[in-house]
DNA sequence: ATTTTTTTCTTTATTTTATCGACAAATAAG
DNA sequence: CTTATTTGTCGATAAAATAAAGAAAAAAAT
């Protein structure tokens, strides 16, 4: 791990995870951002980068308890690190100066 | 056309195009993402976004003629097609809408 | 109690992005 | 004509994004 830089899909994650405090684990931040973006991930591509964000120290887990559902197995549930809201919000920031700076013709193109 | 979805750095570069237009060339954006970002990038790193890009579609290109300056290579410019247009304000559009679903004191942690 | 089904997380592999180093082309300066 | 300078292209490698298959746990069905 070198840079610090969230991915496009990393931020996406991260912010799913922010919206699901604190009950985000892998299918719910699925679901979320099906809602959100109409994208369609599997699982797996969730989880792997909810361990690169939680390697990098963006994220935080911990296992909650079994559910008494069908196949209630026991959920790793993910939030936000201080760090990873710093990085977040340093993100956001520089890219939405950066959007402030571009003509406006040229985004609202048909 | 698979993903669609626009990479980090390759957002980044979008919006230095968009915001050195009509003079964005390799050298300037390079210049412009590290005056924006403080990130030091290669060259050839921009070039290879640069042409995904374009072979993408978001972005098109044209060569200029020779500047009288020591050096003066011909430089190939870049602009923002329509389509690339509607990414950004798409991609830019789904993330605003999320950093607005998260509840205020998980984002402004220390 | 054993098997099945459901829910979830893990491991392995493949494709796409990100990134760099070295090289080639063009041109003004000397 | 030779050199310094500006810019682009090629080839290679690392990291991230994604999929496919596997493994664990727990309730329900048998």
């Amino acid at each position: 791990m070198k840079g610090t830089h969230l991915g496009e899909f990393e931020e996406l994650v991260m912010l799913a995870v922010g919206a699901l405090h604190p009950e985000a684990y892998g299918v719910a931040i699925k679901e979320e951002i099906l809602q959100q973006t109409q994208r369609k991930v599997t699982l797996s591509t969730i989880h792997s980068a909810l361990h690169r964000l939680k390697e990098k120290g963006l994220l935080d887990s911990h296992f909650g308890e079994a559910t008494n559902v069908r196949g209630g197995k026991r959920k790793k549930y993910f939030t936000i690190t201080a760090f990873g809201a710093r990085c977040l919000r340093e993100a956001r920031e520089i890219r939405e100066n950066m959007y402030g700076t571009i003509p406006s013709f040229i985004l609202e193109q048909a």
